[in-house]
DNA sequence: ATCAAGGCTTTTTTT
DNA sequence: AAGCCTTGAT
């Protein structure tokens, strides 16, 4: 397959490139992904093996994308084994095998979020500290920023502006929260977010053996969306790249937005530091949008002061206005929208996929819900509060973490007395000043009340009793049994089932139904790893808690109007874009407009929606708007006017329609989990068979020149004939026929090429 | 131990 | 407006 063809000389130039460091500064539509998939698909027909690649983006769903349309090229078989996926569910897969070396079960728990932020408040209970100084989200904030940075908590003690910051906020106790953290998800046998990547510095810091290993199994990085790495995960891949450096990373610094969770746009200078020899390669030619777009797009970027000059361009047509569109409240901004949305369908003949509404904060979502449900025009909502954050949904799956894990702390407090089996707060207050004073978990607590004496009466220990006998009989099945098996006999013996069936309220069926969605998806997973050996029911949890929405998309959600914030579309393009709530305080928000680094964020925010858009770009802005329940006026962003008026035609609003009535919520279906890789199978034997050439990290050895006409044996391409030869050592290719894939040109120094004897 | 009522905060953005 | 938590009654 020509695949090269495809490329511009711009693009082809790093798809080419293999070796050694490289950084592709993209520019917004210039074809990134594409390059980052060929260069992989052409790295694979070059020789090299997809167990050496690993291949770090920024979502799942990227990574499944990108995986299926190398599969295209190379064929599935050798796509599958490439270790490709967004750093936390790479790296959680990785700690899965090594966790113990650090003191961690290798069935560790993923606490997400409320999680986290659930055990930092019962640490300030504890403390006796004031929950209102000390806010469980502000300090989770402070003590993830510090591990995204690489702080321990004896660090974090002992730096001083650390430290003087959280004083000036009246908070200096968050060092020793920060500590207590750290231990109890220890004893817990459970990492947070942010420890998927502080914990695997750990161990390849601590353990050269695990390191060495992983930087000879991943001799070629990429990395996509560099520019929103935080400082964890640059050092994960400068460690693992240290010894080949053929690490290629590719971003656009323009396109910069995740600097709250610790992305650092200093990783992209630093490159140039750790690789003075680097090659850097720009895309600047847009494909994407039409000029107008473009223009528009640049005229306001160009209004930050941090940022790498460059020249994005397009030879596309000029195409319309940016329109900008002014309503009286939310509501209306709900119907212009929407009706605007029907009127282009309608006069173009587009497809309802070929429309986004972007906004700043999921909260906004409502009014658009309300005004296409009403037109019965479909829609799927991406974020906001997912399938997996529903109450029923962390229910069940907290027993699965608990069969997994029973030391998992936040997931027995979920379901200790859920269904009710009468086991109240007196109770367990009682079980945790015990653990407490033996330094144990609750479930040691639980399970042993003569070694542990707790002064509970007799019928409460045994409803405990039967509890722990339950989890424990679950956990006895976990690696014999295949995970659906396992799961519905949670569901069951567990009584959800029967409690969510013999509630007949509308709610109540709806979440019998997602209970039932679950279970189909673990279904899911147990067929598609069916022969895997990562396919239990605690693989099964790995993927679940690293999912997002944007992860599952099914078959019914093809042609749909999609609604998401600006963060989720990232990568992602549409013929006809929406930017809403165009709004001083909104967007750019309140929280950001007093620092210039934090509103230049949102000014690059605000360039990515843009550039989202191929063909038309709409922008909307309303006067009041509902927020904490009371009516907020508001002044047109600042954004707005940043943009050359050139591009920009201002419009009236649709007149305001009355219209009433609510209605339930949309749909969202789930679709079970990621497949693992399976295990690798190459069917040749070595016999008869002797090595040519050298892989780069092995000296001399016996080796014999190729010729033409050659019969040669390829690792995964099996038989061939060389037919071509070009080049000189080190770099000499070979053109090979395959029978069994076809000709391929082969780098020698990278292909596995063996010549045959017969 | 459980439930209902009323008061309170909450909204950036995500793995 | 909605969800969460505390409070107080049973």
């Amino acid at each position: 397959m020509d695949y090269l063809s495809g490329l511009n000389e711009n693009q082809r130039a790093p798809v080419e490139h293999i070796e050694g460091p490289i950084m592709v500064i993209a520019g917004a539509g210039s074809g990134k992904t594409r390059v980052l998939t060929y260069r992989i698909a052409h790295m694979i027909n070059s020789g090299i093996d997809p167990f050496n690649i690993l291949a770090l983006t920024f979502t799942n769903k990227a990574a499944s994308e990108m995986k299926q349309r190398i599969s295209t090229i190379v064929g599935d078989g050798e796509a599958k084994n490439i270790a490709m996926g967004t750093f936390h569910s790479v790296f959680a897969k990785l700690l899965r095998y090594n966790s113990e070396r650090l003191g961690y079960p290798s069935n560790f728990t993923i606490y997400d979020t409320q999680d986290s932020r659930s055990l930092i408040k019962t640490i300030i209970k504890e403390l006796k500290l004031d929950d209102k100084e000390y806010k469980p989200a502000s300090v989770h904030g402070r003590i993830s920023s510090a591990k995204n940075n690489l702080i321990s908590p004896e660090e974090y003690a002992n730096n001083a502006e650390i430290v003087g910051e959280d004083r000036m906020s009246r908070r200096p106790l968050i060092y020793q929260i920060y500590k207590i953290y750290m231990q109890r998800c220890f004893k817990a046998g459970a990492m947070d977010f942010d420890d998927l990547l502080y914990q695997t510095n750990v161990l390849l810091r601590d353990f050269p053996e695990v390191l060495h290993y992983y930087q000879q199994k991943f001799k070629f990085v990429l990395v996509d969306e560099y520019q929103d790495t935080n400082y964890s995960q640059y050092l994960i891949v400068k460690k693992i790249a240290a010894v080949y450096e053929n690490i290629c990373v590719v971003g656009d610094d323009a396109q910069s937005i995740y600097s709250f969770r610790g992305a650092n746009i200093q990783n992209i200078l630093n490159f140039k530091k750790n690789y003075p020899d680097y090659q850097l390669y720009k895309l600047e030619q847009n494909y994407r949008s039409t000029k107008n777009i473009v223009e528009a797009a640049n005229s306001v970027i160009a209004k930050n002061q941090d940022q790498i000059k460059k020249d994005v361009w397009t030879e596309n047509d000029k195409g319309a206005h940016i329109k900008v569109v002014k309503c009286l409240t939310d509501n209306e901004e709900g119907r212009v929208i929407t009706n605007k949305i029907f009127d282009v369908k309608q006069s173009t003949g587009a497809e309802y996929s070929d429309f986004a509404i972007l906004y700043r904060t999921n909260a906004q979502s409502r009014s658009f819900e309300e005004s296409l449900r009403k037109l019965n025009m479909p829609y799927k909502i991406y974020g906001g509060l997912s399938f997996y954050q529903r109450k029923e949904i962390k229910d069940l799956i907290a027993y699965f973490r608990l069969t997994a894990n029973p030391n998992d702390e936040e997931a027995l407090k979920r379901v200790i007395n859920y269904p009710k089996r009468g086991i109240g707060n007196t109770t367990m207050e009682k079980i945790i000043i015990a653990a407490q004073q033996y330094d144990v978990s609750l479930f040691d607590i639980m399970s042993d009340f003569v070694r542990y004496p707790v002064s509970i009466g007799s019928a409460a220990q045994k409803k405990i009793i039967d509890f722990v006998t339950m989890v424990k009989s679950f956990g006895a099945d976990l690696d014999r049994v295949p995970a659906f098996d396992l799961a519905q006999r949670i569901a069951t013996s567990a009584g959800i089932l029967k409690n969510l069936h013999d509630d007949k309220t509308p709610e109540g069926v709806a979440r019998y139904e997602n209970i039932q969605e679950l279970l189909a998806g673990v279904k899911e997973f147990s067929i598609s790893n069916r022969d895997a050996e990562n396919n239990s029911l605690s693989d099964f949890l790995i993927d679940v808690a690293l999912l997002t929405d944007a992860d599952k998309d099914n078959e019914d959600d093809k042609n749909k109007i999609t609604l998401m914030t600006i963060h989720a579309s990232k990568g992602l393009e549409f013929p006809h874009v929406f930017i809403v709530g165009l709004e001083e305080n909104l967007f750019p928000s309140q929280l950001s407009i007093n620092s210039r680094t934090e509103l230049e964020e949102e000014r690059r925010l605000f360039y990515v929606a843009v550039t989202r858009a191929e063909k038309t770009c709409t922008l909307s802005h309303v006067q009041s708007r509902f927020r904490f329940g009371q009516i907020i006026s508001s002044e047109p962003s600042r954004f707005i006017d940043e943009i050359d008026e050139q591009f920009v035609e201002h419009e009236n609003a649709y007149s305001d329609k009355a219209t009433a009535g609510r209605s339930l919520n949309s749909d969202r279906k789930f679709r079970g989990g990621l497949n693992a890789p399976g295990p690798r199978t190459n069917g040749f034997s070595t016999r008869n068979l002797k090595k040519i050439d050298s892989t780069p990290n092995t000296g001399g050895g016996t080796t014999e020149t190729l010729k033409v006409g050659y019969n040669v044996v390829h690792e995964r391409f099996g038989k061939g004939k060389v037919t071509g030869l070009e080049g000189a050592a080190p770099n000499q290719k070979a053109t090979v026929f395959f029978p069994r894939v076809g000709q391929k040109t082969l780098i020698l120094k990278f292909a596995k090429l063996t010549i045959s004897e017969d």
